[in-house]
DNA sequence: TCTGGGGTCCTAGGACCC
DNA sequence: TCTGGGGTCCTAGGACCC
C-alpha cells in the first residue's frame, strides 16, 4: 500500500460561456453559445451556457441546426486570449494552495492537497477554492475530492455546476459501479461496444470481469480500465506535464470537399506556416513531419517522415508536407488537411545546438552534395558531421555554425 | 446528432541490429 | 546454409479527451 493521497479535480463549468458572461453580465441567465462562423460548414457549437443546454444545445452541434432549435440563442465567436487570461487567473488561485498542480486543459486541473489536508479539512479547502474562483473571477466550477486522479475526475463530474463531491474508495460499489461503462472516463463509443459484446454494461461488471478475458479483447488498455473501475489509479499529479509538449499541429476543414491541387497546396502552405510560428513561439523543434488527410467519407489517412535531426523551418515543413501529400493522395475529394511536427524537443541556444541549415542563399541552385564537398575542401573534412540531406538545397547537421564560419561561407 | 481543432497514448508490423 | 530471440525505431492507424 502506498501512502494515502488527497487529490482534487477542479473542472470549470461551461468555461468559455461563463467567461463571456463574466465579462458581460447582460449575457447572464441567457442561452449563449461560443461557435464558429454559421455561414461555414465548420461552424459548430464549441461551448454553451446551461440555459442553452436545457434547450437542447450541445457541443459539436452544427450552428445552423442550433439556431433552428433555439432561435433566441446568442452566438459569440471564440476569444481565446480572453479564455487563456481567465485560465491563468484560475490556476494562480489553485497554485496558492499547492505547488503539486497539473493543468490538464485550459479549464481543468488536478491538485494534490495531501500536505495541507494535515491542517484543514479537504471540504473546507474545496469550498474556499470554489468561493474564491467565484468571488474573484465570477466563474463557476465543480470540484471532485478523492484518493486518486481517476476518482477525483469522476467525482467532479457528478455535480454540475458548482458542485463539490467526495468519492471515497469504500463508496465506489454504491456510487460508481451502477453507472453504464460509457460514462467512464477513458471509455468511448468504440470501447463501450466491445465491452457490451462481452456482456459488460456497467462499471461494476467491468471491475469484476476476469483479467485474462479483458486482456484478450482490449489489451493493455482493458486491463487499465478494469483497474480504474476498481478505484485504483497510481498516476501522480505531475506539474511538469504541460511543459513536455510532444507534438505541434494545425489542421483545417476546407470550405468544400476539395480536389483542386492548387487550393490544397495553398492550404498546406498556410498550415505549415502556422505550425512553424507556434514552434517558434515555444522555441521547439521536432524530427517528424506528418500530414493528415480526411476524405469526404470521414476516412482518415496520415503519412509521416522522420529525419535524423529536428526541423522547425516553415519552408522545410511545407516542402515535406507536399511531398508526403503527393505520395499518398489518389485524387479523391478532401474534407480536412493537417500538418504536424512531432518527436518534439527544445531548441537549444548553446553551441551544441542541433542546427538545421538551409543553404539556399549560398547554394544558388548548386546541388547540396557539391556544396558540401567544396566546404569540406576549404574547411577540412569533419566540419559537417552526422548530416543528412533533406533536399537538393537543405542539409541538417549536428554541427553548429559559428558567425565566423558563416561569414567565411559567404565569401566562398 | 453527422461531427472543429487542439492534443495524448496505444498497437501492430516491418526494418535493422546484436 | 539455416536458424532463435530481444530491443529499438519508424510508420500508419485507431481510440479517446476537452
Amino acid at each position: 500500500m502506498g501512502k494515502a493521497r488527497i487529490i482534487f479535480h477542479v473542472d470549470m463549468n461551461s468555461f468559455y460561456a461563463s467567461v463571456e458572461q463574466s465579462h458581460n453580465p447582460a449575457l447572464k441567465g441567457k442561452a449563449i453559445a461560443i461557435a464558429g462562423n454559421p455561414k461555414e460548414r465548420r461552424g459548430i457549437i464549441v461551448t454553451s451556457s446551461y440555459e442553452a443546454r436545457h434547450k437542447g444545445i450541445y457541443t459539436t452541434m452544427n450552428v445552423g441546426e442550433a439556431l433552428r432549435k433555439c432561435p433566441e440563442l446568442i452566438l459569440l465567436p471564440p476569444d481565446f486570449p480572453k479564455y487563456r487570461a481567465a485560465s491563468k487567473a484560475m490556476f494562480a488561485i489553485l497554485r496558492s494552495y499547492s505547488e503539486l498542480i497539473e493543468p490538464v486543459s485550459i479549464d481543468e486541473g488536478y491538485l494534490d492537497i495531501t500536505e495541507i489536508a494535515q491542517e484543514r479539512h479537504p471540504i473546507d479547502i474545496a469550498r474556499e477554492i470554489q468561493l474564491r474562483i467565484m468571488n474573484e473571477l465570477d466563474l463557476p466550477c465543480s470540484i471532485g475530492i478523492a484518493p486518486n486522479k481517476f476518482l477525483a475526475k469522476t467525482a467532479s463530474d457528478m455535480k454540475k455546476p458548482m458542485g463539490i463531491t467526495i468519492l471515497r474508495k469504500r463508496e465506489i460499489q454504491e456510487k460508481l459501479w451502477p453507472l453504464p461503462v460509457i460514462e467512464m472516463h477513458g471509455v468511448g463509443e468504440s470501447t463501450a461496444k466491445k465491452l457490451n459484446a462481452l456482456k459488460i454494461h456497467t462499471i461494476g461488471e467491468l471491475a469484476n470481469v476476469d483479467e485474462y478475458i479483458i486482456r484478450q479483447s482490449l489489451g493493455k488498455n482493458g486491463v487499465r480500465l478494469r483497474m480504474r473501475a476498481n478505484g485504483e489509479d497510481s498516476r501522480e499529479v505531475d506539474p511538469n506535464a504541460i511543459f513536455e509538449t510532444k507534438s505541434v499541429g494545425n489542421s483545417t476543414t476546407l470550405p468544400i470537399d476539395e480536389t483542386d491541387v492548387d487550393e490544397l497546396e495553398k492550404t498546406f502552405f498556410k498550415l505549415s506556416e502556422k505550425v512553424a510560428e507556434r514552434l517558434d513561439a515555444k522555441k521547439l523543434c521536432g524530427s517528424t513531419i506528418s500530414i493528415q488527410i480526411r476524405d469526404a467519407d470521414w476516412h482518415n489517412h496520415s503519412k509521416s517522415k522522420t529525419f535524423q535531426n529536428p526541423v522547425y523551418n516553415k519552408e522545410m515543413i511545407f516542402e515535406e508536407a507536399i511531398k508526403l501529400f503527393h505520395k499518398s493522395w489518389n485524387g479523391a475529394p478532401i474534407r480536412l488537411l493537417g500538418v504536424t511536427v512531432s518527436n518534439v524537443l527544445e531548441r537549444k541556444q548553446s553551441v551544441e545546438q542541433l542546427s538545421i541549415f538551409n543553404f539556399e542563399h549560398f547554394a544558388k541552385q548548386e546541388p547540396i552534395y557539391e556544396l558540401i564537398d567544396s566546404i569540406e575542401k576549404k574547411f577540412g573534412k569533419g566540419i559537417i558531421q552526422k548530416g543528412v540531406e533533406i533536399d537538393k538545397t537543405s542539409y541538417a547537421s549536428k554541427t553548429s555554425f559559428s558567425k565566423d564560419f558563416l561569414e567565411d561561407l559567404k565569401d566562398h
